[in-house]
DNA sequence: CCGAATATCTATAACATTATAATAAACCCG
DNA sequence: CGGGTTTATTATAATGTTATAGATATTCGG
């Protein structure tokens, strides 16, 4: 580096003091113009910001953090980042957070979650959102982001495990009393469902869901229920299979819900290759909407996470604990059924 | 707050001189041990490690930052935060990050990308990716960031403005070679290409290494195009509108290739529609190998981003450059053939 | 066995802010 | 007009690290 360069360089961080010298103020008045925080005159305020504006001056926020204790950073913790579904909630909160001038960290990729923690109480984090399964994250680790100050705020898949931890929930209760409505609607009432390997809490949660509906809507005791054999398989080839079963066991039946839009998806494809059309012959529900939902052949109907106002509710939640501690979100979002292709009246009843 | 509780949070925010106190030795020497920039003996190291573990210490990278003037966090901006391709880079582009201690902003949402740069600066980010077409983020922003001695590099939508941005850039004219290649050996000569708009880097450069391909590997130059008419619309729509343009044509054709997947996905239902099953009577090849893809029926041929080696490569080429400004990584990526269930040999020539 | 060289360790000064308390200026009303 | 009150500005002390230079102990050849 010769010498132009370097004085070039050292021309290009200016510090609050030199702003300060150059508007002919103190130091402390130049912060409490950016900050707000204090009135400052409009002759004073107008020379300052004027000065900073020649400069090119940008207040250091490292430095700020240091003294205030708070970054004005978030994180998210997550297992499933490429998931399309994870993705809309992040965009929306991190759209949220930037209106508050908070920066959103994401912590996924294929890294052992645990090995996050210490990074995220190193860099004064002041809030998460852990989006994992319940069995990723322990307790005592919450427990330790806690007594460090960290908010934390939680997805449905874990229950809330301390006083301290906000949560937002996906009410599936209420999500599918209003898919078994729909298809009620439709004239459907033997309505069989696909879960998956029963080891898991959104997987539980969603059939519990189911069979309390089916029960309070139908006065069914006893729906069909085809569980996965697999732990953590809820794919498409899974859908496959499932249906397969479905089909196989010669239980009646005119409407499939299934528990996720990929089983959904699979369970299309395992009817179309058996001679039956959707939703000529069955009608199939997913939960998710995923994005291939919507470009899928036919289009799924399927229970809406609503993941905008999922992401928005996250971020204000969470903002409100950094800001009071004593204020800890509890909410709940009913979702919302998108009604696409795959569900049609019950003309048959086999 | 009550006493007992104020000594609960102070106990629970151990300082470097905390630790130091606790071991017997002098904050220095801390600091060396977790820093390990400098030698320190094997026993006070281990008295520093077991000082640090009852004391829970985690030290201040806040407060290191400051005094380093390195962040170890680098920002992802992006227009498309939603995209399964992007967040497979990301994905892995923070993977790596995380293995050399670095965290990984997003700057997407919804928010003009022009309002981060500030925000970028006055968290003193290390390093930002540039996942945007050229259009949004003018040259004087990044000049902006360079003299902040922000490092950057740029994806392929955005020429090399400045020598001292770094870039990556995926290969088209070697994919396109690939795809052509394949076809060829299938046994297609009659290949049509669907392409958008033409305004927009992307779609430009993958139609002239289509001309080029075409050229060198069949001798032809004027093979058939059909080109959007609307601007950035590029998704299944818009396939089924053109690919139904290029069936009304009545131009010769056994093989068409579009210029994203979602175009693909277009062509293959409006071929379906109109009689033509692929591939037994057309093949069709996409480009970008989003998720859909692998999901769609039949599963589509495409060219594939490799997404992951990308995102490892944009961080390592990043990193490199924040280590060493006088490194400015410019390098390509040649995309890879998906091959699925979309091309097939060439038996009717229509 | 002594001075020089080497190997460890430590005291202190940045780093760029904010918060607090202190100062200076202006104002008000008897 | 002058003491108390309010208002606007500023000097100073944190904040928790790292880098630098200085201090102390150790080794070693002559």
């Amino acid at each position: 580096m010769n010498k132009s360069e370097q004085s070039m360089s050292a021309q290009n961080k200016a510090k609050r003091n030199d702003v300060a010298a150059l508007a002919g103020v103190s130091g402390t008045t130049v912060s409490f113009v950016f900050s707000k925080k204090r009135f400052v005159s409009p002759e004073l305020k107008e020379r300052v910001i004027a000065a900073a504006k020649k400069l090119d001056y940008h207040p250091d926020m490292v430095a700020a953090s240091l003294k205030k204790q708070f970054t004005n950073t978030i994180a998210v913790i997550t297992n499933d980042i490429t998931s399309p579904l994870q993705m809309e909630v992040i965009r929306a909160l991190q759209t949220s957070a930037i209106e508050k001038d908070f920066f959103v960290n994401i912590c996924g990729g294929t890294v052992k979650l645990e090995n996050y923690i210490s990074h995220i109480i190193s860099r004064r984090v002041d809030g998460a959102f852990l989006s994992v399964p319940s069995n990723v994250i322990g307790n005592e680790i919450i427990e330790k982001m806690l007594n460090r100050n960290i908010s934390i705020i939680v997805t449905s898949s874990r229950g809330f495990c301390d006083d301290r931890v906000c949560g937002l929930e996906l009410d599936f209760y209420k999500g599918l009393d209003i898919i078994v409505e729909h298809l009620k609607g439709l004239g459907h009432t033997k309505i069989a469902y696909i879960s998956c390997f029963d080891d898991n809490y959104v997987c539980d949660n969603r059939l519990n869901a189911f069979r309390k509906s089916m029960k309070n809507l139908l006065g069914q005791d006893d729906p069909v229920i085809i569980t996965g054999k697999e732990p953590y398989e809820s794919n498409i080839e899974q859908g496959i299979i499932l249906t397969n079963e479905l089909i196989a066991s010669g239980k009646n039946f005119t409407a499939v819900i299934c528990t996720n839009d990929l089983m959904a998806l699979g369970a299309m494809r395992a009817f179309n290759k058996s001679g039956l059309s959707v939703p000529e012959d069955v009608s199939v529900v997913g939960i998710d909407d995923i994005e291939y939902s919507k470009v899928a052949f036919p289009a799924l109907t399927t229970l809406s996470h609503c993941s905008k106002e999922y992401g928005n509710k996250i971020f204000e939640i969470l903002y409100a604990n950094i800001t009071d501690k004593s204020i800890v979100g509890r909410e709940k979002i009913t979702p919302q059924l998108i009604i696409r292709e795959s569900t049609a009246d019950c003309k048959n009843l086999k």
